[in-house]
DNA sequence: CATGAATGAGTCTTCATTCAT
DNA sequence: CATGAATGAAGACTCATTCAT
């Protein structure tokens, strides 16, 4: 009895604490990692350096993460994974409308690219022209984020009980709001750009994106009217 | 008379043809580097290669150019002037309106990005965060060509004899279109993501353009009044 | 408790062993850099033919030493220390007085100087003029030994109740001294000038470094009165 | 007659003046190796470099000299011819005497070093340890140097109708001088160690040398006596 | 599992030297 | 003779990755 751990599926005390360390290490790992790529670039970050600041060997670096290419990756794949979470709270925050939009458009220059300078750095410098399966991933991202905004757009529409002047309309409105936001992010957050305040800008980009979404909506109340 | 040296300053023949081959060379070096950056990556680029494909030795890249990072930067040089010097003609090309601004941003999805895609690559991928330097300089060009939209967009709005409804109204525009033109560049150019046609897209994408620049043009009530 | 891992601090066995061939691969990576760099040079030694002598890949040597030249200035160090430990060792063996530190200098040029030649050569030929740094290190060696030297005069005079006719003499002896030997191990250690055998000159040397010190020794009024 | 030239082995006017230019620049092209080698080290310094400062082309460089080691040892050549030439217009001017002497030993730590820190550096520490072929010249002209000093030493002390204790004694005692005045000159011109002022150091540096010299001077009156 | 010493291929860069013009 | 563009061999150094302990 003593010496078996038995208990159905479960792991005993000391594996459940291996467990958590474990887990523990590879977030260690990561953040470190992503510190170093936003502070110095990707190619300029050793591996030394990630493990150094994590306080691990290189060799633990290798048991977690296949190469250093995949911690770019699994970077990548975190942020994705944040921004849609973060996004889906907002939307959750804000009605399905217009309106409720802008303010998460607003949301995001104000509070999420303020809060995650890093994350931003390495979605949108650090991880861009670095390798084939990097830029894949980008890409799978990139689409991934443009469809959900279409989504929401396409729901936003149908609520107004409008919508889109043509199929592709809404993806296209997805790909400029993401461009417009990217440049945005790099401008003010990536090149500290404080010529001018970002505050001074929120609103008028926010009109912006509007009036070219409107400007795509086919005139809703003529047609129902 | 004839046959003296009157050269008044000017290079002897042979000095001539001798200038002219080393501006060829140059090119020739510059022309293989964008190339190989663009197929294959600038880190994953070595000098040889760019000698081999140019037929030359590596030292006479190293003669031509002070580094690799050089043949980088002077490659975005070129691309920003290019840019500039199409955006200038185009400009002579169309009316000083919102029309004449939609044909030119038309053109340059359909045209520009289409002739150019190795010159884009460069531009909106391989040159993103690579050093300090090359930073700055990616940095330099957007303001600049921000600028440039910027001063299109007040210009045309003066001849309508409207005005943006802030001071810094047009530069956000410029910022959100640059944002615009760059993410759809990425998308239908770089990725080559075929799924829509680029053409079905280019419509779309001038009207939330117009959208967004309308919205921030103050409403003109003299006209309307 | 026998059995417990008592190590208080210490190493376990298998750490010591390793932490002995790690010193044990530093000083053969030394050792062949030193070998090289006396018979071949500083400069035409690459580190290539370094790691290639001592058995380790061309990675090893850097993980070792920083960079070429931190061998050199290694070499130097250690010799340094070397030199200082072996002159110790010489005046605990003889008096200390003039006759002692004569037969200090003939013990260096019999035997210092013919068993080390490869030391010779580094710190009296291939560091000299390579860099700023090496050339720091030089300078801070020479003034060390020759702050010995003056010690080591000052002492004797005191204890022969004499002293030197100034305050700089016995600095300016060093020097002296310190010249007289280099010149002699560089002509006859390095450059196996063989017309005259070492051993015929090394009894004048030492009564003309006497007859030098001797002179700027005060004379001993009490003695002579 | 208008055609030839033949004046008799001599040139012709112009001839004369490629021949005056040519030599020019062979001593522009020598004196710009030198200001280089001395300020930035003879491996810091390029061939362009040279080239640039003496305003000739780097294919004019090697058609005066047969390459860069040339350029070093000519400069040696030079040094050598230059410092004995001055050795002998100071035993011109001086008494062949120890005191003369003196004064000659003097000078050369007094004007010689302080006037030409250049070439010092050059022969000192620039040329050391680069080749084997500057090493052997590096040898030559010291074991000249010290032989021309021999010979001042054996004859002052034939004069004094003395003579050294024995036949290796005037060698000895060269090469001693000469290795004591080139530690002062490294000291106190290459290093600038200003602690000590130069000027409080040379008399102290005479004595001991003195010192040295008469202690292998075999009692000379007695015999006679 | 963790460690960190060792590897070694890969690259940039330099620069003495040559030679066609 | 002078030029200076071109060569290309050589070498220092990096760093992702592996693996014995």
């Amino acid at each position: 009895m003593a010496k078996a751990n038995d208990r159905g599926g479960t792991l005993s005390r000391s594996a459940l604490r291996r467990q958590r360390e474990k887990e523990q290490r590879y977030k260690t790992v990561l953040r470190a990692a992503e510190t170093l790529f936003a502070r110095k670039g990707y190619h300029q970050t050793s591996i030394e350096e990630i493990a150094d600041l994590a306080e691990v060997s290189t060799g633990a670096v290798y048991f977690y993460f296949k190469n250093k290419e995949d911690l770019l990756i699994k970077l990548m794949h975190e942020f994705g994974f944040f921004l849609r979470e973060w996004l889906g709270k907002e939307l959750e925050k804000n009605d399905p409308t217009l309106e409720g939009f802008s303010h998460i458009a607003e949301s995001f220059l104000r509070d999420f690219c303020v809060s995650y300078p890093e994350k931003i750095t390495i979605f949108f410098r650090e991880s861009v022209g670095q390798s084939r399966e990097v830029e894949e991933q980008r890409k799978d991202m990139f689409v991934r984020l443009t469809s959900d905004i279409r989504d929401v757009l396409v729901d936003i529409a149908s609520r107004l009980s409008g919508r889109f002047v043509s199929d592709v309309a809404p993806e296209v409105v997805a790909v400029c709001i993401v461009g417009i936001y990217e440049r945005l992010a790099c401008h003010y957050v990536l090149w500290q750009d404080r010529a001018v305040d970002i505050t001074d800008i929120v609103d008028e980009t926010v009109s912006f994106t509007l009036g070219g979404v409107r400007s795509l909506l086919a005139p809703e109340k003529k047609k129902k009217g």
